[in-house]
DNA sequence: AACCTATTTAGATTTTCATCTAAATAGGTT
DNA sequence: AACCTATTTAGATGAAAATCTAAATAGGTT
């Protein structure tokens, strides 16, 4: 796992709103495109790097393909950022 | 406040390393400059994207900037990417 | 006032990213 | 087998981002 590529991925304004659809439960990439006025093949270019950043997983289903969040990364990045807030440390500033 | 900026600004490894550095206290450009490889100039706009998202403030002192994490944005993050958790919700997924 | 040190701005270059169209693949369905 | 629909790949283009050098600004210090 890498906060390079998950930090990237979510640093985009299609990719967060895909997993904001993606909230919803399952979704086929077509259904998603059609949610966008882009290509296909642009939303499958932003599939391919929130997959790649293990943000979402694909199940195969017929002739489909369904996406779905993979919560645990999010919650591995909520975990990196808390080192930030201090939260957990005893610094005495 | 804008997840936009915030996500980009943390989607950089010199950046998220700038916020490292600040961890551990109040330190000036030139300090953090003196870590990397990369001219004061590179640095200077990291720091600027850092700033412009609010990840970080500064504060001058004499001739000196000194920068600071902004610990209210970084849990925002961390708010907005529990949405993707499902921690708080009753989907029967 | 002159100087020094810290930081930013300007402008150029290189690299990376987003997007499109067109074509390819891949799996069901008839 | 032929066809259809879903998705990806290839290749091109334009836009955005990272980096550098050199110059400018801006505040202390002497």
């Amino acid at each position: 796992m890498s906060f390079q590529k998950s930090f990237k991925a979510m640093s985009h304004p299609v990719r967060r709103q895909i997993l904001d659809i993606l909230k919803n439960g399952d979704v086929t990439a077509s259904d998603i495109a059609a949610e966008f006025d882009l290509a296909h093949a642009t939303i499958s270019h932003h599939l391919s790097i929130l997959k790649n950043s293990d943000l979402i997983s694909e199940h195969k289903y017929k002739n489909y393909i369904y996406y779905r969040i993979n919560t645990s990364v999010v919650e591995e990045m909520m975990f990196y950022l808390s080192q930030f807030t201090g939260g957990s440390n005893n610094e005495e500033n």
